[in-house]
RNA sequence: GCUCGGGUGGCGGAACAGGUAGACGCACAGGACUUAAAAUCCUGUGGGAGCAUAUCCCGUGUGGGUUCGAGUCCCACCCCGAGCACCA
């Protein structure tokens, strides 16, 4: 028996539902709207891997049962386009990325018409495109035009920033108006890899390093934008969001919030103080020296004589470790005296300053107050160069010997009572909150809530980016594009390489470097820096709600209606993106609502994380493994409804599972299984489907198969809505006649999993619509249920036998029932029944003694 | 080191809310059809004792606990995966 003609029948199917729109998505706003969405693919040269098709079949899966429920549903897809791979590629083979990019996205939109997802595509995006880009580059300027109301928690127009009435000169106001924009302009340590001949992002840093690329730290003039002002709102709003825990928990990591003060620190013999970050205010008497990171600014003015030499020594080794060098490889602590001392402000002592690259310039002040007895690596130090340690807090009823180890944990202040200031016999906490309302009276130090995060690097040194729309005139004042005047294109060029100079390519192009200003008329240069890929992604789901739009990002009414009421409702993508591109988005999203051009606080409600698929071998895809897999391959060999099916079938969608040969076989003999049951060998319908009543047992298949179906769907438990579908297909098979209802309801269920197949027979059973237009069907509740059940008799908790019986019996029948059994009786006899246990429609249990 | 997941047959995995562990699929074995093979169909398949489709025992990483009853709940430990990693 040959296999069913799946060639033919995605061929024919694809092309109808091409040729007659059935997938275009209206704006209908009477209907309620369901938004799911996929994490838009790179279009990569190499085409489609076999990991695409896990998630797109998903989410296409849900769209299509949705559809069926009645939701109008909008399930787009797009191509985040800009990127390095396709410029280096071109660099390579001397072709231009606009051209690389349109055949990139060409083939992969062939690959995913292949495996027949139910997209509209007059909705899809294209990052790359002008119409697109320019509101990328608008959403820039919006960021670039802002400043941060703390007061208000809000992002608000430049021109609404409150100017100090000291500030009259004109170029000292833009001043001053740039130190409070979003995007802005700085000279600072970056993350250079001479090989990409950019600059990369601190998220972006480790992916180049494992494909082997050097990255160093190079201080340079880059675009930043003030993620950091968002922190607390990025941090907070998470609550709202429906996400896996874990990468809830990747975010929170990523924000780092921690709670402590800052504390002055006067020093011997200077005008300067020294201000520390800390969270253990409470431990401030165990501070017995102070550490400066190398690069802290202060440490040229406060070295003595005597140490100038070992400390320039220490910050050129320094310098030239990277951040990775200097946490794996240093366990062991090292450090230099800088010859002063500092005042401990609570016990009025002298303590040395020693600088050491375990204090990290960027975060806090670059300078911590030091408690060995109650910090490990300040513990380490302190052994490693015999610097005191005195144990400050103690563990209640438990003598911790601090030479030993430090103890970092809360318990109870000690040793800590001088003139002035006191907290011994105080409980962690409240010593920590005493210390640091002594410190406010005594303006020494504040309240501080500190954060990891980080501004964000915006400027990439590469042609194929969006361009930043800013100029500069020779006097160096700037002016940002207006609306109008977007999209600023990217020049038609035919060299890609990097300037000599470590700038981007653009800095090569005359009519970028030199132009005559029409607004202004005056001489002017564009910005030569491009936007970093993880611009366009921060905002296409937007897009994707009005995507031709030329007059605004896209149209408020239809914003609301799709967005409403907490975002995208379901969306779809690897946990690779757990911070990078989720964080960066949200934060978009956050100032687009500032201003009221979004109407939820979040973006994206619910977000599921799809599971590797892995190689035969268990190990991830590599083409040096060599076990690849090609999605061309297996349509061709099995068909794309095989391949939806078993990318489904093999295992929960969040978990990572192998790729099986044998595996996919078998979801291809569930459809043929499934065909021959209803169709014959010619293709046509089978003289066994009849219009005749199911039996009992029939109506209980199918209307439990309806049932899990729908909750599998609903619970993204794909593979359990499979294996259902299959007893359904198993157990109809065998019947001689198959009523006609119960075959159209479970065409019906099959048709989200495997759309082609569930057409051709949709069609073989008379109907002239497409099937994807139809209603779900429905399940009666009563029918789902076995009417005969199986009671399991224990004794002493041990299965001594079971029988068949009706529904809801009471405990009296089944005890009468159960006692009739021999083999009960023996084990029942001579024995005294101590307790009966009874779970309706379950067990009884006969407790004997 | 810290945080979060997770350990169930030969394999991928099921098991609602503590109540028949192993659904469904793969692989394997036997049989039917066939000149033969493929395809298809039927049957079996956690381990052990046993002539047995009788019966019994053991079994969800390990050791304890709670319970009439634990894959599921609690405690301790081991292993695997992911992320973070001198963030003061």
């Amino acid at each position: 028996m040959a296999s069913y003609p799946f060639r033919k029948i995605e061929r024919k199917w694809q092309k109808f539902w091409k040729e007659n729109d059935i997938y275009k998505v209206e704006d209908d706003f009477s209907k309620k709207k369901y938004y799911i969405l996929d994490m838009f693919p790179y279009p990569s040269g190499a085409g489609l891997h076999i990991g695409h098709p896990e998630g797109y079949t998903a989410t296409d899966i849900i769209a299509r049962y949705k559809k069926m429920c009645g939701y109008n549903v909008l399930h787009p897809m797009g191509f985040d386009a800009f990127g390095l791979p396709t410029e280096r590629y071109c660099m390579v083979k001397g072709i231009h990325p606009i051209e690389a990019t349109r055949k990139n996205i060409e083939v992969f939109t062939n690959q995913l018409n292949m495996l027949g997802f139910a997209y509209d595509w007059s909705r899809a995006v294209n990052t790359t495109d002008p119409s697109y880009y320019k509101w990328t580059q608008w959403m820039f300027l919006l960021i670039y035009n802002s400043w941060f109301d703390e007061e208000q928690n809000r992002a608000r127009h430049i021109d609404e920033l409150p100017i100090p009435a000291s500030l009259t000169d004109r170029v000292e106001i833009e001043k001053y108006k740039d130190e409070h924009r979003l995007a802005y302009i700085a000279m600072i340590p970056v993350n250079w890899c001479e090989e990409l001949g950019t600059v990369l992002a601190n998220e972006e840093c480790d992916e180049w390093r494992e494909k082997g690329y050097a990255v160093e730290r190079k201080p340079m003039r880059q675009w930043m934008l003030k993620i950091t002002k968002y922190a607390q709102r990025l941090l907070e709003d998470l609550e709202l969001v429906e996400w896996p825990h874990s990468t809830k928990e990747m975010q929170k990591n990523w924000i780092g919030r921690s709670e402590g003060a800052d504390v002055q620190f006067t020093i011997q013999n200077f005008d300067e103080n020294i201000c520390v970050f800390t969270t253990r205010p409470d431990t401030i008497c165990g501070a017995t020296y102070l550490v400066l990171a190398p690069e802290h600014q202060l440490v040229e003015k406060i070295r003595t004589a005597e140490q100038k030499s070992f400390i320039e020594e220490y910050k050129k080794k320094a310098a030239l470790k990277s951040d990775l060098e200097r946490t794996e490889l240093s366990k062991e602590k090292t450090g230099v005296f800088t010859g002063s001392y500092a005042i401990n402000p609570a016990t009025k002592q002298p303590i040395p300053i020693w600088i050491a690259d375990y204090v990290l310039a960027h975060y806090g002040t670059g300078a911590i107050m030091a408690v060995p007895a109650h910090d490990e690596r300040d513990w380490d130090f302190a052994k490693q160069f015999s610097l005191p340690i005195v144990k400050v807090v103690e563990q209640e009823g438990n003598n911790w010997d601090i030479e030993k180890a430090a103890f970092p944990e809360d318990g109870i202040s000690v040793n800590s009572t001088f003139d002035e200031f006191s907290i011994s016999g105080l409980q962690t906490v409240e010593a920590k909150e005493k210390t640091i309302l002594w410190l406010e009276e005594k303006v020494i130090g504040q309240r501080k809530i500190q954060y990891k995060l980080r501004d964000w690097l915006f400027s990439r040194q590469r042609y194929w980016g969006e361009p930043i729309p800013i100029m500069f005139f020779e006097d160096g004042t700037k002016r940002a594009l207006e609306t109008d005047e977007l999209p600023l294109l990217l020049p038609d060029v035919n060299e890609f390489k990097p300037a000599e100079t470590g700038e981007s390519p653009l800095a090569k192009v005359p009519e970028w470097v030199n132009f005559i200003d029409k607004k202004t008329g005056r001489k002017a240069r564009f910005e030569t820096n491009t936007m970093p890929q993880w611009a366009g992604s921060c905002w296409y789901y937007l897009r994707y709600a009005d995507p031709r739009n030329n007059e605004v990002f896209c149209d408020k009414e239809k914003e609301s209606y799709w967005m409403q009421p907490d975002g995208v409702d379901l969306y779809v993508g690897g946990a690779e993106h757990a911070v990078l591109h989720l964080l960066y988005a949200r934060f978009w999203h956050k100032v687009l609502f500032d201003y009221g051009y979004v109407s939820t606080l979040e973006p994206f409600k619910k977000l599921f994380h799809q599971g590797l698929i892995l190689g035969a071998d268990g190990r991830k895809m590599s083409k040096s493994l060599g076990n690849v897999i090609n999605p061309d391959d297996v349509v061709e060999q099995h068909g794309a409804d095989s391949l939806r099916l078993f990318e489904m079938f093999i295992g929960p969608l969040q978990d990572a599972k192998p790729w099986s040969e044998t595996g996919i076989e078998g979801s291809n003999r569930f459809l043929n299984r499934t065909w021959r049951m209803i169709a014959t060998e010619e293709g046509k319908l089978s003289p066994d489907v009849l219009d005749i009543p199911m039996t009992a047992d029939q109506e209980f298949i199918l209307h439990s198969t309806i049932k899990k179906v729908a909750e599998d769907i609903e619970g993204m438990h794909f593979n359990t809505a499979i294996a259902q579908m299959m007893i359904f297909a198993n157990e109809f098979y065998k019947f001689e006649k198959k009523p006609r209802e119960a075959i159209e309801k479970f065409v019906l269920c099959l048709a989200p999993f495997a759309p082609h197949i569930a057409e051709e027979l949709w069609q073989l059973l008379g109907h002239s619509e497409s099937v994807t237009l139809q209603k779900y069907p429905e399940f009666d509740e009563k029918k789902a249920v076995k009417s005969q059940i199986e009671m399991v008799v224990q004794v002493n908790s041990k299965i001594r036998g079971k029988f068949a019986c009706e529904l809801d019996l009471t405990q009296e029948e089944v005890e009468t029932k159960a006692k009739e059994d021999k083999k009960i009786q023996s084990y029942l006899e001579g024995k005294q029944v101590k307790k009966v246990i009874f779970v309706k429609n379950k067990i009884i249990n006969f407790i004997v003694v």
